[in-house]
DNA sequence: AAGACGAAAGTGGTTGA
DNA sequence: TCAACAACTTTCGTCTT
């Protein structure tokens, strides 16, 4: 790699590739670099599963090598187990001979059975793909996905699953470290991405948080101006002035017992058009999952307490 | 025609007896 | 377990631009 290339990969990683801010945040539990002014998530994942040292030599690479794949929570097994190839060669790549075939086949097959027998592992190995799905479905990170699996673990050993569907408890794992990392998904987003029904998510979400004695933090409307503005393809001005005007409707105590995102969407709504990058209400309803007449109500509520007129 | 407005009735969740 | 309640949704007619 060149000296430039090096510079121009530093230069990606500090500095807003849309607005050129230089004021970006690091969110360790979304494994996030997001860029402070315009909200543009700049680096995802930031764990990086490679090598961890720096290597001088190959000589010196070598000694310091371990082996193996990363270690996973997606991965049933966490990627720890071993696999006998389906390839007839033995480890050295030299060919199995015929006589041993049929006793490499048997193994295969038996290994197979075994790494699957017990309900626990078959039930992981259903509900793994289906977090990646719903996961990837909802942008969410590998880091956030991992979690959401190691949340699923949890419930898992703890006899949760007995009577309910996995896709329900998988919904609810996702829905619950969402809200622990405050990632502003909506029950319904959460919903339409899986395979149950809001009534069932919401049922299955109590009993995991309740069960694994997890306490949430209600959601505040701030915790979804990033990502609803985002999807309007509003500019960092609105976001800016949007949290203007959430946090005088703090102060004037205009938030509490009213549903975060229906003060975030009028919020919103009204910064759009004091910024001059107006959305109708129907736009912005349809990023919240709130209702046009939510936003109309908080709108009015807003704007008269905090004098503010919109043209 | 599109967007905003508001009334009225309906829905699902919370609270408190 | 049930009723009362507030917040929110759905629907629809009307007004404004």
């Amino acid at each position: 790699m060149s000296i430039d290339e090096e510079e121009q990969i530093i230069e990606n990683t500090t500095k807003c590739r849309e607005c050129g801010s230089r004021n970006l945040t690091t969110d360790e539990t979304r494994g996030e670099i997001s860029c402070e002014d315009c909200g543009l998530v700049i680096e995802e994942n930031k764990i990086d599963p490679g090598a961890e040292w720096r290597v001088f030599s190959p000589q010196q690479g070598d000694a310091l090598a371990r082996t193996g794949a990363p270690s996973s929570h997606l991965i049933h097994d966490k990627g720890l187990s071993t696999d006998i190839d389906w390839q007839n060669k033995d480890f050295s790549g030299r060919a199995i001979s015929s006589k041993n075939r049929l006793q490499y086949h048997r193994m295969r097959k038996w290994q197979k059975r075994a790494r699957t027998a017990n309900t626990y592992d078959r039930n992981l190995s259903t509900a793994l793909p289906e977090i990646a799905r719903i996961g990837s479905k909802l942008g969410m990170t590998k880091g956030v996905q991992q979690e959401v699996a190691a949340v699923y673990r949890k419930a898992l050993e703890k006899g949760l699953t007995r009577g309910r569907s996995i896709d329900a408890l998988v919904a609810a794992s996702l829905y619950l470290v969402c809200n622990m990392n405050k990632l502003g998904r909506t029950l319904d987003e959460v919903a339409n991405s899986s395979r149950v029904g809001r009534k069932e998510l919401t049922r299955s979400y109590k009993i995991i948080k309740k069960e694994l004695g997890i306490r949430i933090k209600v959601n505040h409307p701030n915790d979804f101006v990033q990502g609803f503005c985002s999807k309007l393809g509003l500019p960092p001005e609105t976001i800016r002035k949007t949290n203007e005007i959430l946090e005088e409707a703090e102060r004037k105590e205009l938030i509490d017992g009213k549903s975060p995102t229906g003060v975030a969407a009028a919020a919103i709504y009204i910064a759009s058009h004091l910024t001059d990058r107006v959305r109708t209400q129907r736009e912005v309803a349809d990023v919240s999952s709130v209702t046009e007449v939510t936003i109309r109500n908080r709108y009015k509520e807003l704007a008269k307490a905090l004098s503010l007129e919109i043209n």
